[in-house]
DNA sequence: TGGCGTATAGTCGGAACCGACTAATAGGAG
DNA sequence: CTCCTATTAGTCGGTTCCGACTATACGCCA
């Protein structure tokens, strides 16, 4: 399965907006996060200007303006193409077929969660926990100010609700984790080199050795 | 808050490795695979040069020796500095008690779930989550094969646990939307172009307006 | 014994990404 | 009316990242 031309999801988040109108990139920034889509989408403008660039390459889209107000900079108004159309609809299809790795940073620090120590380990894990908490409600709040109140339909935003869902299990796994350390069910062991390699201590009388 | 000098988490996971022994780059990535690390890290030949160089410019590690056996290319060992393993610590810290914005590609295009219409979309979320139960089932395996058989303590593979968490709440979630695309419980309107701007169809006789 | 596949170890050039910067205008405070 | 800030719009250069590539050595089967 050949790669994709373009991968910065970046890109999809443009193909969507330009099949609702032309627009030039600022714009489809400000939509974006008129949106709320900046949760979902990483709007920088430097990338931003590359992806529009990397579509028009491949032909997916293409200038259709160039207006100037004043004398502020130029302004490029672009429009998708057919092919652009057809390109978005096959890799949202495949983006959800396919699950692929992804590499969040809370899973490599948890990697080494044994580093911290029970005490601290656990410390840090409750102050995550009530960050998350926060995020949790105020994502909530937004939810209830605009598919609640009928303002937004409810499929626009179906990726806030797939995202609470996520820091909610997210929330659950922590908090469960922290009971685990702190009345010692998530047994601690510690290291020791040895002539033949590595010696953990173990509950339960269990020898273990690495190497 | 200033930004980490370095982000890329493989930086973790050397210095993580080099805590234990001193090691070359080629060893390093070959542990991390062997302790099924590779599922929280990318391991990447070229980024993970990369990485050891910017260890090295920061002092966090140092080359302790360079072997040569036969005429296979030279291997440069590698151990960490102090200054390495207190930043190891903090970075860990830092990392679980502040979540970041993640970017996954699965939320990207949730986002535009709309385009495929309801019984593509259906479709598409089903592959994916029985895509999702291999994974699962998979994984389920190997914990059974290391931790449950005491071979390795769990807290050394805490991670994987984490991960196997974080995909089932994503199974919950893909199911029970499907469910909600097959029953009309998640309504689907269609857009139209407008005078005034853009209009969608709404159940109940509600009408919503966008500018 | 010669040829093929795999493991070892690392290099390199280009693509992608980021965020600080420029520069003009609009809007409000005093 | 002038200064200050926010908004609009986009540019640019440096860093990071990636994966295809090189090159040697080893095991094994025919």
């Amino acid at each position: 399965m050949a790669r994709r031309k373009i991968s910065n999801t970046l890109a999809l988040a443009v193909l969507g907006l330009l099949r609702e109108q032309p627009m030039h990139p600022y714009e489809m920034a400000s939509t974006l996060r008129e949106r709320h889509k900046d949760g979902s989408f990483k709007i920088n403008s430097g990338s931003l200007y590359d992806t529009v660039e990397a579509l028009v390459r491949h032909g997916w889209i293409e200038p259709v303006e160039t207006a100037r107000e004043g004398r502020r900079p130029e302004r490029t108004v672009y429009a998708t193409t057919e092919l652009g159309q057809s390109e978005f609809v096959d890799w949202i299809d495949e983006l959800l077929r396919t699950p692929v790795a992804e590499y969040p940073k809370f899973m490599a620090a948890v990697s080494y969660l044994g580093a911290l120590g029970p005490d601290r380990a656990a410390e840090a894990l409750a102050e995550r926990a009530g960050h998350l908490v926060e995020r949790i409600e105020e994502t909530g709040a937004v939810l209830a100010d605009t598919v609640g109140s009928g303002k937004v339909p409810r499929l626009f935003m179906i990726e806030v609700e797939c995202a609470l869902h996520a820091w909610e299990a997210e929330l659950a796994w922590t908090r469960r984790t922290i009971d685990e350390i702190r009345d010692g069910s998530l047994f601690w062991p510690t290291f020791e080199r040895t002539a033949e390699g590595w010696t953990w201590s173990a509950p339960a009388d269990r020898k273990g050795t690495a190497g």
